[in-house]
DNA sequence: GCGTGATATTGCAATATTACAATAATTTTA
DNA sequence: TAAAATTATTGTAATATTGCAATATCACGC
């Protein structure tokens, strides 16, 4: 995607391209926490095995569909893992990519604290 | 605010009701972080002495009324001090809340692995 | 007071997110 | 094969977020 002036003038979008991968990765990560519902599907699959799609429907309160969206939006940053058994799709946390996202963002925090305690 | 059936046939907004205050008090730490530019902030406030609307202004590139509402968002959390030198508003990192913040996170992070494992 | 500089606020447009009903797709079970 | 169960997808509406121009506010220096 280009991006002209005449078309920069109004803009409702976030603009990525002018910050740095590391930034981006940071921010997306901690946008997928960035909702409750999310902290909360986390919590109940980490806490119950063979935990499928209803089992969250029931236990959080939110339609099946919206549990669904929120089941892919935190799949696209790989910490879902998935097994079909039947007609059912449990869902497990992948334990790689969480250390992976908890280093990135306690990285993140400590890095400040340091930098803040130079100055 | 009261929730009415015939009022909830459509809805764009998040239902915070239905969580935890500690689920929405770690969606709002990361919801703040899940934005390039806010993260970029922290990080130049964090790294600069004596930093100010205007020179973040330059140094990300974002125009200044964006800067000063992404500078919003994050002082509602409390992450951010601010010391007034004559015209100047000088911005540091809240370095006690930085660090609540970073033990919440970190916490939900460490929890969650705990609970992997034990299934 | 007047102009300058720094920042916040307002108003607006574009895009993104959140939520759900309806439906489709898939698999098991009767 | 038909019904039931599970989950994803589509469509839609409401709300939220992102970004900037224009303007307002406030403090300083003249």
């Amino acid at each position: 995607m280009q991006y002209h002036a005449f078309k920069l003038k109004k803009m409702g979008f976030t603009k990525k391209h002018i910050f740095s991968d590391q930034q981006n990765q940071i921010a997306n990560y901690t946008k997928v926490i960035g909702h409750p519902a999310r902290v909360s599907i986390i919590q109940y699959i980490s806490e119950h095995k063979d935990c499928n799609c209803n089992r969250l429907v029931k236990a959080i309160g939110l339609a099946q569909p919206t549990i669904s969206q929120h089941l892919a939006e935190i799949r696209k940053t790989g910490l879902l893992k998935q097994k079909i058994k039947g007609k059912n799709l449990f869902y497990s946390i992948n334990q790689d990519k969480l250390n992976e996202c908890r280093r990135l963002v306690n990285d993140f925090f400590v890095k400040t604290q340091v930098n803040c305690s130079k100055l």
